[in-house]
DNA sequence: ATGGTGGGTCACCCA
């Protein structure tokens, strides 16, 4: 069972370069973020032409979350609870073989000045909570998405100089270390205990050229799920080029 | 270097 995690900014601007690295690389589900679509206008039939099932929440252009998936999809559920009045689409969880898979954009904060930033920590506390309950109910879960917090030294280019900075704030990875301490286990960095392998590069001045990256995506695992884990890895080559997103899409393999 | 590029939408907001 292979689960990739993409924050592909526009599936719409994205859709072919999308469907090239699912013909290409086969994972049985892939989990999307900033679709920056609603359902309504999300290119359904390009997937389900190459026989995968879909659970979309999107709004219109920003945010949005999808799960792209090759076996039947059950018991969507759409939204992050703790906020009636968020309106923002961030979150969508769905059980898929037995496996309770959710796709998540946690928000960026814009920088820690800003209103958006606590609106993140607030989400992340909110994230905490509802992955609180499945851990209780031991669900095998994976929570898969852009976390935008790189959660130490070795997943940022410079971790001196961006010491506070968004993304890479104390209170940031502190928010994200009270979410993965109750039982979460990142798949990447379980399997690849010493490697440096950013997830995004900065569109802005050339930060791909220089290799100055973040690694901000990832799946989180409940310990069920850890258990069947058996290797994780992304694909920087999608990085390159023209008409790419900032992110690589990342992914774990279970038994 | 408080810049830079890109998406969505159509004057800016967000990343």
């Amino acid at each position: 069972m292979k689960i990739v995690t993409w924050n592909v900014n526009s599936v719409r601007k994205r859709e072919t370069i999308i469907l090239d690295w699912l013909a290409a690389n086969d994972p049985d589900i892939l989990l999307l973020q900033e679709t920056k679509v609603v359902d309504a206008s999300f290119p359904k039939t390009s997937f389900e032409e190459k026989g995968y099932h879909l659970a979309l929440f999107g709004e219109p252009g920003r945010n949005g979350v999808a799960i792209v998936s090759k076996h039947p999809i059950e018991d969507v559920a759409s939204g992050l609870p703790g906020d009636a009045d968020d309106p923002q689409a961030r979150y969508i969880e769905a059980t898929i073989d037995g496996l309770r898979v959710a796709s998540v954009y946690v928000p960026n904060g814009t920088s820690t000045d800003s209103p958006n930033f606590a609106y993140k920590l607030a989400f992340y506390d909110r994230l905490r909570r509802h992955a609180a309950a499945h851990l209780d109910a031991e669900t095998p879960l994976v929570i898969g998405g852009d976390f935008n917090v790189a959660p130490e030294p070795i997943d940022v280019y410079d971790p001196t100089a961006l010491d506070g900075t968004i993304c890479y704030h104390p209170k940031e990875r502190e928010a994200l270390r009270s979410l993965t301490n109750q039982g979460l286990y990142d798949a990447f960095r379980a399997t690849n205990p010493t490697r440096r392998q950013f997830t995004w590069w900065d569109l802005r001045g050339g930060s791909w050229d220089r290799d100055e990256g973040l690694r901000i995506d990832y799946l989180l695992l409940s310990p069920q799920t850890t258990d069947r884990l058996q290797s994780a890895d992304s694909d920087p080559k999608t990085r390159a080029g023209k008409g790419i997103s900032d992110h690589i899409p990342s992914w774990c393999v279970l038994g």
